[in-house]
DNA sequence: TAGGCCATCTGGTCCT
DNA sequence: AGGACCAGATGGCCTA
């Protein structure tokens, strides 16, 4: 948490702290309104500023920012420093969070690449959370299909939806290894469960489109979940695929895109 | 040009 | 007390 996450900032354009400061300064010299570090490109004579520091204005910013006996002990130079302080550990936050959801974007299915516009925020988070369900969904239809397969052959001695787990295949005696390596070929599911995230990557640039277009992802999820839910054309050559999970949509996922997340849908900041 | 997205500043609140 | 977290405000950039 403490790295030095600045390194990673998706923005180019963020300030070094030398222009954060300069960018308070010419703040709190003056100007009533905030002012973005974007505006500080132009580096202002900093003496200059330096000195302007005890306007009105000035003195009513750290009047309100600190108590009676803060005041009396701090002076404006010490307030203006801890100001950008503060100013700097909110910044490492925000760009801490942006790492994080750049890591997001990096195994959400879609398309990266230079020619590809990055994923907002609020898209990234709804992809994500389609993309979870969808490979819950996965996962189920996997246990199922094997208690099935395996299931029927023996006299109930497996399951897997009680265990959870695939590899616990391997301890019965008379049954082939079922790993994340080796299971089944016959079935149709599995390799295209398997490959779904690879699959998934057209449906990820329309919800990318979508978004960008007319936020069909944050107001209107479909009753296929959205651009995941709707993409289950993974199955090769055109035909649908066989498994259940494409067949009939999760009910749930609509149902929470609209539910669990009323701001997303409602909040039109 | 309007709207979306974003970074930053800022003050308030909560937690350790 | 200091730091983390949050939300509002503001302005810049980009795109349709």
């Amino acid at each position: 948490m403490d790295s030095d996450t600045s390194r990673f900032s998706s923005r180019p354009s963020s300030p070094e702290v030398d222009d954060i400061f300069l960018s308070t300064v010419k703040k709190t010299s003056g100007f009533s309104g905030t002012v973005s570090s974007t505006q500080s490109d132009s580096p202002p004579e900093l003496s200059a500023d330096l000195r302007s520091l005890s306007s009105n204005e000035e003195d009513a910013l750290t009047l309100k920012m600190l108590s009676k006996k803060d005041r009396k002990l701090l002076s404006e130079s010490e307030l203006q420093m801890m100001r950008l302080k503060i100013n700097s550990r909110e910044r490492k936050r925000m760009h801490d969070l942006n790492v994080a959801m750049d890591g997001l974007r990096e195994v959400m299915p879609y398309a990266h690449g230079p020619s590809v516009r990055k994923l907002s925020k609020i898209a990234t988070l709804l992809l994500a959370r389609n993309y979870i369900l969808m490979l819950s969904n996965s996962l189920e239809e996997m246990k199922r299909l094997v208690s099935e397969i395996y299931g029927s052959g023996h006299h109930g001695g497996f399951h897997p939806s009680a265990c959870g787990t695939l590899t616990h295949t391997a301890s019965l005696p008379g049954i082939p290894t079922v790993s994340h390596a080796s299971h089944p070929v016959h079935h149709p599911l599995l390799p295209p469960a398997v490959s779904t995230a690879a699959s998934l990557s057209a449906p990820g640039i329309s919800a990318v489109t979508s978004v960008r277009s007319h936020h069909g992802l944050l107001k209107a999820p479909s009753a296929s979940a959205g651009p995941l839910g709707s993409s289950f054309q993974h199955w090769g050559t055109g035909m649908p695929c066989p498994c259940s999970m494409c067949q009939v949509p999760p009910p749930h996922v609509s149902s929470m895109s609209t539910v669990s997340m009323p701001r997303l849908t409602t909040d039109s900041k």
